[in-house]
DNA sequence: TTCCTTGCAAAACTTTTGCATTAAA
DNA sequence: TTTAATGCAAAAGTTTTGCAAGGAA
């Protein structure tokens, strides 16, 4: 049986962030049940004001804490896709993205939509780290 | 014949300045000609500190300001690969990249070492408007 | 107690902007 | 002379950090 990511009631997301060795508190839940509700891309900035507006107590130095402590551990993954902000993306499987530039959305690309042909010889001495491809897309003039 | 980009004397960088519809300042040009002389990647900062040291009278905003014009022109190309800061390049040419995670280094990888045997459906309404693709690697443990 | 987490404010960075000055056509 | 570009300093936006206070084990 496969984790789906989806559906992440309460306890839930206490025990999973336990299982990356990531002591449950308060806040640390509330972020984690926020973003991995469903896959979604979601800024600091985002979580923030979505946890104050339901009531939540939360500083925002305790929001950047976790969400780079999550990507570390990986439950979450860091997506930079234009300078001004970083995306959270709660999907940690491997995917790619579409941007629309006119809004700026991101959408994501499930792995077997996108076929390599030919990649090329790697730098010597290295090793792949990983793939990130961002297919930027715009509103049909 | 074709611009290959490569070897771009004082005079020529003006000229091809023009070409794009950009006066050709004493800025400008000491700004492109370091840019443009060979394929590369250069932040803001390094131009900055690479024209200063050698005597030239800039300041940061113009550095900015011509970065930015430039690249709107198509004279050069933005690339955000990480969050921290943005690259320029010199080379406008499609074209894919390698990133060092160790050092941070990026090189090019030219269009035809990729080849994609299938890409997904884009979104409805939509058009392409271009593939960013960075393979990340680091060196062998 | 002891260690870890949180919150607040300040700091650090990169990039942008307002405005007076300067250079270019 | 008229318009556009430059430089400086300040502002803006995102992310990090120092440190005191609070909470969990």
């Amino acid at each position: 049986m496969q984790d789906k990511g989806l559906a992440d009631p309460p306890g839930q997301c206490a025990r999973r962030l336990a299982g990356f060795g990531i002591r449950p508190t308060a806040q640390r839940v509330r972020i984690a049940a926020l973003l991995l509700s469903s896959p979604q891309h979601l800024s600091a900035e985002q979580i923030l004001a979505t946890l104050r507006g339901s009531g939540a107590r939360v500083s925002k130095a305790t929001v950047y804490n976790t969400l780079n402590l999550f990507a570390e551990r990986g439950v979450i993954r860091q997506l930079t896709v234009d300078g001004a902000r970083t995306w959270f993306d709660s999907n940690v499987a491997p995917h790619y993205h579409f941007q629309d530039l006119d809004t700026g959305a991101l959408v994501d690309v499930p792995v077997p939509e996108v076929e390599f042909a030919r990649l090329p010889p790697l730098p010597p001495g290295t090793e792949m780290a990983g793939i990130d491809l961002v297919i930027r897309v715009r509103k049909i003039s």
